[in-house]
DNA sequence: AAAAAGCACTTTGAAATACAAAGTACAACA
DNA sequence: TGTTGTACTTTGTATTTCAAAGTGCTTTTT
């Protein structure tokens, strides 16, 4: 048997990071309070995990207004899609050899 | 959108515990040697993920001999199995909406 | 018989991580 | 002017992680 784990993505350990992730891949911008909505944590928890994220080079940043009201979403980047996807494919193999 | 990671299971945000869970759930038994080696952990750090998936009931033991040495073997229990397949499948989903 | 080695831990301690809560900066609105 | 909203940063505590060292028991080696 192989190691199921090691090629697993440190930084994608936390289900948070996870979930941002996910949100991410799947809307191409997403905002600071969906978000926080979607995870339904705190926002200073989640501007954590952002900067874990975007120190990674994982996620960049927007920012801009709606209206006249300041409005900062999110987006994956190239190197963050590449690593996620890995990830999930790590992921997969470890279900498929479940199953 | 709804929130992609509210289905997994805490105990499985470890990686570790992610891989002795895969091990146990493709070889009925698996003891603590191969384990360690699978991973690439230290005996403590293993004994001590073994340990928190012990105290959730997700995992047994089993000690016995082989020939005249020791040889304490793991397996899954019930509940850890349900509980580990209600984490894939919530994975799985989250890889879904993704893909 | 004594020493060394193997197994399966437990304990210890340090570092990293997570998280809530409070505080901050800045613009807009009333 | 004072309050609200957005998007943070800071602070402090709690939790988690992990390596390393130590333990107890047994077998093997000398």
């Amino acid at each position: 048997m192989k190691n199921p784990i090691e090629n697993l993505n440190k930084i994608f350990d936390s289900r948070i990071r996870l979930g941002i992730m996910s949100a991410l891949m799947v809307n191409t911008d997403v905002n600071f309070n969906e978000l926080k909505e979607l995870l339904g944590i705190t926002d200073g928890n989640l501007a954590s995990h952002l900067k874990t994220l975007e120190e990674s080079a994982f996620v960049k940043v927007q920012k801009g207004f709606i209206g006249r009201k300041t409005n900062t979403t999110y987006s994956i980047t190239k190197g963050g899609e590449k690593a996620f996807k890995q990830h999930l494919e790590a992921l997969e193999k470890m279900i498929g050899s479940v199953k």
